[in-house]
DNA sequence: TGTTTGTTCGCATGATTTGCAGATTAGGTC
DNA sequence: GACCTAATCTGCAAATCATGCGAACAAACA
């Protein structure tokens, strides 16, 4: 079992406190926020999830724990064609695939070996290589399952 | 000769005019501007390099003639890491390399990329791949030509 | 030269993010 | 539990980038 990608709550407060930074109810409430979320949320949005749990938390406080959660390394920040930073808390090495649809944001795995053998441009010595599919999702590519398709396009 | 990627300033006065669009000083001067521009410039910078060949150009009709080119599919647009948008003449399909030190964005030709190998994400049918990949330049690598390198890192 | 209609320009506004400072509180000490 | 103090939270100002809007302006044409 292996767990390269984990950050659960309790190891977010683990963190928090052998750093001696305090352990705050809006840090643990965003952390669990950001648990397992695949979502690849913008600061609004996290903000405005959290709002409903801890009404009066605001705004700057999230996008002050997201970034400090940032330069910790505990959390990822992606952001696609102009549009609000996005969080990402799989902190493993992927691509995205955009829905041009219903705008999710879905992680793609690729091989190790299939970007190396790629990132070979002439002159330049990429330290990380990023890829970003843009296309339709298979909800949203398959006729059958038009009812309950998302059709909240959240790009910019 | 073929000439996939022109766009050459009397191209698009052509296109314009037979569009009934106007031909004012404003227009022409960015298309002279944009010709065979590499760099990958901002809205801003734009402006810039326009004020001072036409001082009182307004940055609104530099970002009015850019939307414009880019809706009639005569100029493309790139964003790195939520920075600026940056205006692409290079219509063909191709990639892109930051270096971190400089700043630059260099082209990446896609023939050195072997793109469609890599675009199967399960469940997706991709219909446009963009990659990017960070780095330091060849400039800003090599030992030697540490005399006329480029500082200014142009990154958000 | 005059008319028309698209264009330019300046300013307001929107969206996202950060700077700042005073109010608040977590966490340790007695 | 009361107290202290540094860290944190919060509200608001401000920076950056981009777009909406309307009045002034000018390219194209008769
Ligand atoms: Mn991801
Ligand atoms: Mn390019
Ligand atoms: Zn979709
Ligand atoms: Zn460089």
């Amino acid at each position: 079992m292996h767990n390269e990608n984990v950050r659960s709550p309790e190891q977010l407060v683990e963190r928090f406190r052998s750093e001696g930074l305090k352990i705050t109810p809006q840090r643990q409430l965003l952390f669990s926020l950001l648990h397992e979320n695949a979502e690849h949320p913008t600061a609004d949005a996290l903000f405005t999830s959290a709002s409903a749990l801890m009404p009066g938390i605001s705004l700057r406080t999230v996008y002050q724990t997201l970034t400090d959660l940032t330069e910790m390394g505990e959390l990822g920040q992606v952001t696609f064609d102009g549009g609000a930073v996005r969080f990402d808390p799989n902190l493993t090495d992927h691509h995205h695939a955009v829905c041009n649809e219903c705008g999710t944001i879905a992680d793609v795995s690729i091989d190790h070996l299939d970007v190396v053998s790629i990132s070979q441009p002439n002159d330049f010595s990429p330290s990380s290589t990023s890829v970003v599919f843009h296309g339709v999702c298979a909800k949203c590519a398959s006729p059958s399952s038009n009812l309950d398709k998302p059709t909240n396009n959240q790009n910019k």
